[in-house]
DNA sequence: GTCTATAAAGCGATAGAC
DNA sequence: GTCTATCGCTTTATAGAC
């Protein structure tokens, strides 16, 4: 709202934004159920009657850090990334970098059966914003890959969205990471084949129905 | 050990199963945080100090319906389902039946960063049996079905068999359930298809490596 | 707004009678 | 082995002083 803020504001915002990064990190180790209000508390250096001063809930806490994943995202299909790529090699580039924030500790995982917690989220008008926003990018890209014949005819837009959601959190990469035997990129380049080209052979792969 | 039980102990085998049966569908429903061992109590409609003379903690609940939905899985792959086909084709069975055991509500989902419960499947010896079982009659298969030149080339054997087990539990299933606009069979195939032929059409796969 | 201290509730696990 | 009753601990959230 103000065009200026004052100092103090941005002292506030600030502070904000360190337990938010907090949050995400928390989220992204220890999963919701496991990351105590406690704890958050203590890694940002405050008490934790002054966290919820800030945010009224531990759902909102993990809403808070949700919205920043989400920008991060449209960001990054508003960058240069997927700027002059075709369909298909822009959804690619979205789901690279998801494997990558993943990768790098800042995913945070959220478990699809909390009922409270889904609640929370739903309810939350700035997460459902972004999640709508991000959502319909990337049906408008799914669209034209789809038109273009870059997308598996068998499969509607519908299926290849959740899917594209759900490999941003796959836990393969955890399992390989924890491994130690392979590098990161080496990582991302697997899971991407295997997310677009599938387990099985080229050669496999039927010309019609089966 | 003893070829002959008692019908004493027939009866607290019968009580047992029931219990693994109600863990097994609570750990599908709700997910191992959720559940609550009150709750197993009272579904299965003993004392919650009954079953703790039964077992002796709530990850070993956990871990007894673990085992039975991999001697389930072992069953399967020892079936008539998987007899005379070939090793692609039976991945495909083995993905095709854990799709079906999550559709019917019966794959239990646990955390995979819980280590309090890690750590207790990983010390109980029927689990870890079980598991190693599955693991090597899945990489055996897998194994020919590379040597037959029916799998992607460029993926190892490793990263086939972790996404195999990441399917199992895909919250895209439950996603796309939730929907209610397809049938079940229609979003098995759709899931199979994703996994083994992936997002991308046929034609965009490159004849070797980008 | 930040702190210390505490309330309030849920849950895993156990005691002890039968 | 099954029950009722309860312990002991964790965790979310808040009260009240400063």
């Amino acid at each position: 709202m103000n065009a200026r803020p004052s100092f103090r504001a941005q002292v506030l915002q600030a502070r904000e934004d360190a337990i938010v990064d907090t949050v995400n990190r928390l989220l992204a180790e220890k999963g919701f159920d496991a990351m105590t209000v406690d704890l958050v508390a203590a890694e940002v250096g405050i008490a934790k009657a002054s966290l919820y001063k800030h945010f009224a809930s531990k759902e909102q806490l993990a809403a808070a850090a949700m919205v920043r994943v989400l920008d991060r995202a449209l960001a990054f299909m508003a960058g240069p990334d997927c700027a002059g790529a075709d369909a298909l090699e822009r959804l690619k580039a979205v789901a690279r970098w998801t494997l990558q924030v993943q990768l790098a500790g800042q995913m945070p995982s959220l478990p699809a059966q909390n009922s409270t917690l889904r609640g929370a989220l739903v309810a939350d008008r700035v997460y459902m914003d972004r999640l709508l926003q991000l959502s319909e990018q990337l049906g408008e890209w799914i669209g034209e890959a789809q038109q273009g014949g870059q997308l598996h005819p068998g499969l509607p837009g519908e299926v290849v969205l959740y899917t594209l959601f759900a490999r941003a959190c796959d836990p393969v990469l955890g399992v390989l990471k924890a491994g130690g035997s392979y590098s990161d990129a080496q990582i991302i380049d697997w899971l991407l084949m295997s997310c677009f080209e599938g387990l099985g052979a080229p050669a496999a792969r039927p010309r019609k129905g089966r």
